[in-house]
DNA sequence: AATGAATGAGTTTTCATTCAT
DNA sequence: GATGAATGAAAACTCATTCAT
């Protein structure tokens, strides 16, 4: 909570990478800056990933600095080192899983053509990418009030590409007469928010014994296939 | 570690001597008993407050004993008259919440006749006692992995307690046939779901100017309309 | 430990008993003193019993003001109106076990005539005394250094009242030729001293399986009878 | 909770990187590593010494963390790095007192040849380390109390430890027939008892103007020469 | 005389952060 | 670059003592 006014580098070195080094002069130094670099960077890797391993089991504020140091194979200095506060890390953690989200989902919407499909290839994607992230995105819904407005805004700027796809999705089968009278961004939303409810009352479905295929097909019923317009339903029900 | 309730105290009173009360007419104890309970029911009421409105801004770990007692104009030592731990506190405040919706829900579902307007209506109070206790609900989702397991366990059947009005007016109208082939626990789960992100995620909604209102309105369209069967559909559209 | 100026009795109230009441003028006053002074004692031994209690299991420090309340019946006010004080809880608690010391033994040796057998009498009685109050025994070596310098020399001069006596007797002994060269104060603190280690070490003596009348046996044939001169030898050994 | 002792911490060394330190060579190792050991038995007895420092004035409960580290000229922090708990600090001082009587007893007894010899040899000796720690002792039977299960097992096991010496030599004098129908058992813990005394009692024996050398003195012929046969009496005697 | 609610300084323990090596 | 010993502020919780009733 204090912070005593650290001198460390507030963004994490991997700006120290190939790119910014290419106005230094000799040899040497554009290698000793490559490998400099790639040090950096597997670094940060085995920080954040010891960071994400021992807060998925016990929730962000139950992890010290020592223990991720300790499970990181790495001293507490170095630490400080590549990250300049305890909020850095956490942040790099959520923002890890955040990327998935980003990377995942489009790629499967490229890969589908019709654009209801599309909807629930996204939606059950997204899913995915929560179960297998579950402690994850508990974290990023507990952590919030814990960061500084800064990594705040940037969680949540984030978290806003990784809903960006699915309203997208729902906007084009909205435009392309599949919806009936749909909102794109309250239904996109919806499809995040009901992605993210299996990890946050995953006890509940553990209890009611839902598996994630149930959850996800009753979902994609609910909410997206009592939107369909009657030519979409009927094209989507043939298949 | 033992959980006697705050109330455990209060009503160990019998300690109250016998031989020297001997004078006392029953009358006199009774007032006391009276007036040491209502102390008491007020202390706590000042606690909790305190500590709602506390962790309402900082989250619920950045909320110190201290602060409590500050806040709430006691000192540390009441704290734990009327409280055995920290967790009895936190309890304490999310059930008070919890409390809400079980008492406004199911009155207000009471007061409704057709059964789609019965879910219309279960959805949007839910919604109004989520927008009044927008950052206890917040709360809820974050302290979870920090209560003991009996805790836990609590807070969560006090949530299906809420939840299972929401379930029973969905199960109603589908019974009635007002609903379109629906699992009535997944939309009256989703019902819940929607609502409590009024709260997760009102910096979303409040980043794209969506009103209280205009939120149910959107999802009474995208989440219940949706659903409804033709002959409900065009009963509850002429209203 | 702080102590912010009690205003209170400093010395037990035992004192506004019967005979310092005897200069009020009215029978009613007489009647109402006698009964104060009565209710007095009763209190008293009402709040060192529970403390005694207490203490015995489980060591002075653990024992709070309020669980001393709370098992003599009082209110935790009451307490603070016959002690100023939790160290004269204390002591009070110590004294009445060393005053059964002054009590027993030198009753006892009166019981007994013949000087080697009050020696042993003598111990006899005072190793039953400590058996009676073994925990108090060994509250009594804890407890030391948190007594305030008053308190101490209190205490210690109380023990040497338990002493004196088994002094006099081994001295009286001596004096008569049945002991052998023996320095009576040393004899005589080295059987206290021995009683005490009965209540000390009772670790010790329970797991090498000594029973007390073993346990006295022993030492008087250990420190007793081995200093006898010859002539004492001789008579003891034919009872 | 865990006593995994204070050297536990000191050689989880092994996380000390390997890529980054393979210029170093096996000396550096070395050297590293004797250099934190030599700096935590420092510490270790820096932490020590200053918390029997204080215990011997105040008694082991009235001290507190702070004031220990304050003492010993480090932070509290610090005293957790190498103590896990209170405890073991308050453990470690009363192991140090107890060394001492294990190693210097049996010194002074190998030192001598003639059995009754031994005996004074090993309980002059006895009372001396009493003396050397005088106030530590008192607070080995202070702390007994306060103590976790197994850290009274502990100390119970190292005091039998310093007591079988004094048992064996007894003992070896009565086979010898040195001694006169004696239980070495009995005679054996007394000499501990009464070495222990000398600390327990100070106050007494500096009230009687009692020195040590007179106490070992009078001790030795209440409870030693008193037991001797009348051979061994004759041989000592000359000496 | 008796109560017990209220106090708050004090206790042990943790942990983010620094810095000499 | 890397270490990890060292720091000390802050947390949760206890309890002797006071005082209005």
């Amino acid at each position: 909570m204090s912070s005593r006014g650290p001198r460390a580098v507030r963004f994490r070195s991997s700006s120290c990478g190939r790119k910014w080094s290419a106005d230094m002069t000799s040899e040497t130094h554009d290698v000793n800056a490559v490998v400099r670099g790639a040090r950096a960077e597997f670094r940060e890797k085995q920080i954040v990933d010891a960071a994400v391993r021992l807060m998925q089991t016990k929730g962000s504020h139950a992890v010290s600095m020592q223990a991720i140091a300790k499970s990181a194979g790495v001293s507490v200095g170095l630490l400080y080192k590549y990250f300049s506060d305890r909020e850095q890390i956490v942040l790099a953690a959520i923002t890890r899983v955040l990327e998935d989200f980003r990377l995942r989902v489009p790629a499967v919407i490229e890969a589908t053509e019709d654009p209801v499909h599309r909807i629930i290839a996204a939606f059950t994607e997204f899913c995915q990418v929560v179960d297998d992230h579950r402690q994850a995105v508990v974290l990023t819904y507990q952590t919030s009030r814990s960061l500084s407005r800064a990594g705040l805004a940037s969680i949540q700027s984030q978290e806003l590409a990784t809903l960006q796809p699915l309203i997208d999705v729902v906007a084009e089968a909205a435009d392309k007469g599949d919806l009936h009278e749909v909102d794109a961004s309250t239904l996109g939303h919806n499809l995040m928010t009901l992605a993210h409810m299996w990890a946050l009352k995953h006890w509940y479905f553990q209890q009611t014994q839902v598996s994630l295929g149930q959850y996800i097909d009753r979902q994609v019923r609910t909410v997206v296939l009592s939107n369909l317009s009657d030519s979409a339903r009927k094209r989507v029900k043939l298949n």
